[in-house]
DNA sequence: GAGTTAATCGGAGAGTTCTCCGGTTACGAG
DNA sequence: CTCGTAACCGGAGAACTCTCCGATTAACTC
């Protein structure tokens, strides 16, 4: 019998043994130190297994690949930035009109991003190409319903990409750094471009 | 004296000795074989060297690094598409309307990123910080202009980001391979992208 | 031509990411 | 408690990118 990937899903808790679970947990706070200690760009997979006591392998089965990593150390603050924008309260969450919820969930993905900037940065690095899978697609589809509620009869998938496209931790970066442009210039920017793609008349 | 690094930059020739500009033509060609043979991703620059007969570290002193050689081998097609939009026929060319422009060199910009799909993809692989250098700042600066002679007083540098930055070959190869989306459908996109921008009062 | 010098060559090697597989261990069944 | 098995462990090793430096060679001067 195949041996199966078991990379978990988020949300669908797959039965561990203790033991993996126990290295899953320990090589999780190594990783999570060690980028603390000396960025994520720095962060060596074999070195996170010696500094955990473990073979270089348990790392790559209980997380895949060195994206695969990252993003467990990114899925907390995802889980909860996901629940903000569908259950939290307005102008993230529902109850605001289409446009200004899009406006702020923009600005939340820009806040969130700096909080991890470093991680995001890296993640964006590895590429692979599961950069449009898992949170994208979250991303998109809630992206895609504002936009058709506030503009029905246009390519709101499509609008969705080209609004999210934007905001990466790579060009944001070079935004401020070489640049010279500071976040609310950048929020004001994002603000308008979602204004403007909510308000159009064709 | 330090060695410099003997990048050369594009339209100012370097005095280069003759051995150099032959290996550097070698390397050029064997790379192009082997991409067309196996695919971009599956380049490994030990091979080309190999192939090449010379030797790995010829390959580096040459193009930096593995995005160098790829972008070496853009190059070319790089320079057609710059003098199309800069001095070329309207609508890419000067003579049309901003609107209008944008919208062909968008347009453009997608059908010179099929044009070397295998290529942009493992650049955008790679990374690097380079990513907003070299042609890109040229785009930005072109679409910049444009869009401050459609919408005085908008955050033209800012809006030249956030159209370029859906136009990648990630985010095109994802939307036709896994959405189903047509080249069509995302120039269309693309043209309602553009005119909301470029026509909207704030 | 011969000499000088600085750019170039090429391959050994360091540091990574990721794969493979023989040996080991947790855990439910009896 | 014992046993059987599926899951897990860990490290050797393949493949790759990139660096370093002694040996080589192109090209200019005389």
């Amino acid at each position: 019998m195949p041996v199966r990937p078991s990379l978990p899903v988020a949300g669908q808790p797959q039965p561990e043994r203790a033991d993996a679970a126990r290295n899953r947990q320990k090589i999780i706070e190594v990783a999570a130190r060690l980028i603390d200690e000396k960025g994520a760009e720095q962060l060596s997979l074999d070195e996170v297994a010696r500094a955990a006591g473990v073979g270089v392998g348990t790392v790559y089965r209980r997380f895949g690949d060195r994206c695969g990593l990252l993003r467990a150390l990114i899925d907390e603050h995802e889980r909860r930035f996901q629940a903000a924008f569908m259950n939290g309260p307005p102008p993230l969450g529902p109850g605001a009109p289409p446009a200004q919820r899009i406006t702020a969930f923009l600005h939340g993905l820009v806040d969130r991003i700096d909080q991890q900037q470093a991680l995001f940065l890296a993640l964006e690095k590895g590429g692979s190409g599961a950069r449009y899978g898992g949170p994208y697609r979250v991303y998109r589809v809630h992206l895609a319903t504002l936009i058709a509620q506030a503009r029905p009869g246009a390519d709101a998938g499509f609008l969705a990409d080209a609004l999210l496209a934007p905001v990466n931790a790579n060009l944001l970066c070079h935004q401020r750094d070489e640049r010279g442009m500071t976040t609310e210039d950048i929020k004001n920017g994002l603000t308008d471009l979602a204004t403007a793609v909510t308000s159009h008349h064709p």
